[in-house]
DNA sequence: AATGAATGAGCGTTCATTCAT
DNA sequence: TATGAATGAACGCTCATTCAT
């Protein structure tokens, strides 16, 4: 498992929610097959999940996991959902641990972005929760509210060191900020050709991002061009 | 189809090489069939692309299909490269046209990606390839290659902005600019949530890419972090 | 089903061994499918069986075929087995039945194999079993213990008739006698010209056979010709 | 190619009767589909056997192998005819070239058998003709003819050797002989367990059948048994 | 004589889903 | 909860066959 070491956390997993009542063998079952589904997803993409697979890896019966999860659909929607709640649980975890100013957030924002993209799962499921996203409205709601989550901390930074923006000003900058860590998963992430330059790409993306959120005027984002 | 017009262009389409010699009704149906394998993908996504589905939207037969193509890995990698292909000669074609200096062309270059993500087909075409990457080499190579050619430009302008910089210190900063408005794709692509603020997200990356261009020193990349 | 009267018995059916476990729904299922499998095969040949004939003949869906054998691999080496299996239980119970002498017991012999490749099944099977042996390693060595276990009752005769050969002659003996009697299928099978004439070739066989066993020495079969 | 040694012949190949007029490269395919397909027949069994294949062995399109040979059937029948008539002419040609007499001529007789059923294409192909001529009536009566030609030999010289026996007696004789003979290739044919015993069943053979042939009456062959 | 293109059927296989037990 | 059995559709793929060129 990855540490929870303060500066080099990894944001994983799967938050699972329901069913506190009753039988534990039944959630004993349902988590078995919302974690072998996430193995198929990092392991071998999307297109690998099925009730079948599942089956096999649970080492149950198909029919069994239809007890479960009723529709494919619902299971692929609990699962990018717990997918994303862990997410959000563990990058909440890790920001509101650090208080030491600003500048140092947003150090550690990046830091601890940069260490999760690394990851094999962040690198595997990321793509995927962005192409399903696409093509299902549900997945795509779910993703934003992550997203929407995630920027709230890169706000409350930008706000202390850049008071005069705007409310719409200072979104679009945090947005900026994080889409341009995102992607880096495609380029630096998990076995990607950009992975031994991840100390460089970090350094980068601080001093930028630094710069970025000080210096930047409203002027400079309303700028009209021809 | 797209037009060429040069500030607002949209890279698109798809660029087949292939078959000058023989009857034109195959090279009809050679086209045609990835034309409709695209149409699914942006459409559907990729789970959509089967031989049945294209042969229907061909209104053609299911042999038919397998007649060009013989597998569907065949199938899916010719329709990725032409795809790419496409990307690499638009980009190239529009890129090549500016002759204005180096901010003049960073400038360009962050309006012509930031036009493009805009496009359907880019916002739906580009994290699929993301996903796919992850599971076959060789579409992850094919995908490396165009990102590799779309970044000369970019090493070309810091080479001129900055060049006391080393070779890989350039190149790191030329992948972290890539990447950065490879992100924004999936939140400010086409119907995407922040697609009305791409007017700031253009200005907020020049601003922000030309002062990291113009100012960032081998000690802000090599500098070792506890 | 074929009688098992001493004299004038066929060898028949397949020896299915499996499940005796669980629901006998699926234990139909099974057989159905095996014997519908046979059916194909010695009505059309092997060519003919296919998941979706089989699934007709049974008048279940071709899914719930592969539900029983999960490649038609599988279900083709089951099939043969099975086959195979019933040759084998039925030739043995047939000539321990017989207790009357070596002499009586070669007539036995034969007259039981005359018998056999009379059947419809019996010539139909057998030449497709001889064919598959050339291509599948599997069913060659299936075919070759069945036939080392039948040739275990001549030998035995053998060894009273003429006890100074050597192991390796008298097995080749053996083998010369099975391979003759199994040529016959060929030509005096199951509706084949030479139907007939199976009472003359039993006789000719008894008469070749006896004399061959009793007369042979080991001089004849390891003489050298130019 | 083989030789045409007079002691160690193989009797092999097509004989292949058609369009002896107009162009020769006409023939030139026609023959190339046919050892196409003798080869497919051959190496992988009569199931590898389709126009694609062959086509791509021809390095031809599969069009213009139906252009030569309208249906399958109509392919397979040729193969199997063209395989049957080189199997007829040459066992014609080696056995007319023997005039030393009847015993020697039946040593002859099983020495031709037996080499030519150690070799690749006798022992791959007689089995699938033999199970090809239980579902095919036309295949069923070309290889019965082959059958009766082949035995015209044997029933000379049982002629000679044992002139009382009537006719039917004479061909049942015959064709016992022929079919142990048949029989072998299955046992002892090329690559299979008794290959290297057959030197032993040719001795065996020879000695079996002279005895049958000079010292069977008809009182043996007429016997009625309970 | 030969090719490229197309059809329509069938293949083995996998799938999501249902349901009685 | 869990299994075994079954359905019906779709999948990638190969096939024999046809036909205009």
């Amino acid at each position: 498992m990855e540490g929870i070491d303060v500066e080099s956390i990894t944001v994983k997993d799967l938050k699972i929610t329901r069913r506190d009542e009753g039988y534990s063998r039944g959630r004993e079952g349902y988590e078995q097959i919302l974690h072998a589904s996430l193995n198929l997803l990092v392991d071998e993409g999307y297109k690998a999940i099925s009730f079948r697979r599942i089956a096999k890896a649970c080492d149950m019966n198909v029919g069994n996991v239809t007890y479960y999860f009723k529709t494919k659909e619902d299971l692929i929607r609990q699962l990018l959902d717990a997918i994303i709640s862990s997410y959000e649980d563990e990058f909440l975890k890790i920001m509101t641990l650090t208080k030491r100013g600003p500048e140092r957030q947003l150090e550690k924002y990046v830091t601890v972005i940069i260490n999760d993209i690394a990851t094999r799962k962040t690198t595997r499921v990321f793509p995927e929760l962005w192409a399903l996203a696409n093509h299902d409205a549900f997945i795509a709601e779910r993703v934003q509210e992550m997203y929407d989550r995630a920027r709230v901390t890169i706000n409350k930074i930008i706000t202390e060191l850049n008071p005069e923006l705007s409310d719409e000003e200072r979104e679009t900058v945090a947005l900026f900020i994080s889409a341009s860590m995102e992607g880096l998963t495609v380029f630096a992430g998990y076995e990607k050709p950009w992975a031994g330059n991840r100390a460089f790409l970090k350094n980068i993306a601080i001093l930028t991002f630094t710069n970025l959120v000080k210096t930047i005027r409203s002027k400079d984002i309303q700028k009209i061009r021809s």
